[in-house]
DNA sequence: AATTCTATTTAGATTAATCTAAATTATTTA
DNA sequence: TAAATAATTTAGATTAATCTAAATAGAATT
């Protein structure tokens, strides 16, 4: 049993490997969870006694397989708790966030394993991020960045590279939320732009930015 | 704000000075917290200084409004909580109580809100317990013991005194369900044990005990 | 390669919550 | 009411998590 602290340590490594798939450093730790490098430094001693990462002065750190599989745990915790907000409580999709952080330490693998059920055993959160399975795998997605897409294709508005609430919110005033269809009119070579149709027929401009944070399958 | 810790010991307060309705003795908080006396005189100290109790030393501890403001809305959450367990998510009413425990910490009024929406409101938990309004109000009810009742009265189970899991476990086995509607065969001038009818025709046998703990709504 | 800059670690404190053991106050009982 | 017992508080430590400031290691730059 770890501590809801020791949780958010090893959440952070693994959000911080996912993204860069090499050792995570010190400052990038502190960064995430808004405190001083000093106070990681004692964390990954303790952590690395525990035998939750791999810990060598300097060098940053890894989790190992014990480490890897509570910090995926807490993720599936996460991502369930936003599908229930979501589905259940009608939250949108901006809304979550902060509340999912709290929820994901509750302590009970029964508790999860029935809301998955009542969920339908979900395999995408509200964001279009997979659910790790209660082994820890994940499904594999295939998507792709809304920006790849050439003029005339259509795809389907999957998910985000971007959890910001301000861009979720902009999403939505846009009416582009996850499972949309839409179809590419026009794109610019000067700036990555492009002009999008939506499924009722509505014209939608997007700057390369956001286009480039939007997940969609083909 | 205040931590989990803290909101554990008004809640703590709350229960005591609920059966007891006198100041709170210092022992009697260790007991039902696990902990040491000493540990809470020190806490004592911080909720007064928070102004959350009545502290003289010596003398016990009762809430302020403010303290047991709060205590009844964290009595309003673990209850809302066990009502979603039990209803949405078919746990049985024994094994909710720990994992309600945890979930009555977490912070978000409209989390609370959309919840109790989303379960239409309930005025009771799965134990018969009154649920208090966003308010701190509560359902009047009108239960009374079992064991209170004449021979030929009819009844439906609306509540226990007893929460604990051996006790609910009992009831389970016997059927006796928050809802069900009983009627008393016989009393023994004896012992004080009684012989039910059940609605489905069911004959069951009662010690004085058990029926103390059983409360009904004639 | 030496110097400068940046990242990381160490040393030493602090805060919240807890504990044990000793001291004190309150209550009960003879 | 004095002595014995029980309840409570104080004193002084401990543990987890954090911090600041100083020291050290590693990387970048001239």
């Amino acid at each position: 049993m770890q501590s809801q602290t020791e949780e958010n340590y090893l959440k952070a490594i693994y959000k911080l490997y996912e993204v860069s798939n090499e050792a995570v450093n010190t400052n990038s730790i502190a960064e995430i969870l808004n405190t001083k490098a000093a106070s990681v430094t004692d964390m990954m001693k303790k952590l690395a006694d525990k035998k939750l990462i791999n810990y060598t002065k300097y060098q940053g750190v890894t989790l190992t397989k014990e480490g890897e599989k509570i910090a995926l745990q807490i993720v599936r915790k996460h991502r369930l708790w936003e599908v229930f907000l979501v589905e259940k409580l009608n939250f949108k999709w901006d809304e979550v966030h902060d509340i999912a952080e709290e929820l994901e330490h509750i302590n009970s693998e029964e508790l999860m394993d029935r809301l998955a059920n009542y969920l339908d055993n979900p395999r995408f959160d509200p964001h279009g991020d997979p659910i790790p399975s209660k082994g820890g795998s994940f499904a594999k997605n295939e998507f792709v960045q809304l920006s790849k897409l050439k003029e005339n294709e259509k795809a389907k508005i999957s998910g985000v590279r971007d959890h910001s609430i301000s861009f979720l919110q902009y999403l939505e005033k846009l009416k582009l939320v996850l499972g949309k269809s839409v179809t590419v009119l026009e794109k610019s070579d000067y700036d990555g732009s492009m002009q999008l149709q939506a499924e009722e027929g509505t014209v939608i401009y997007l700057s390369k930015e956001v286009s480039n944070n939007i997940l969609v399958l083909k």
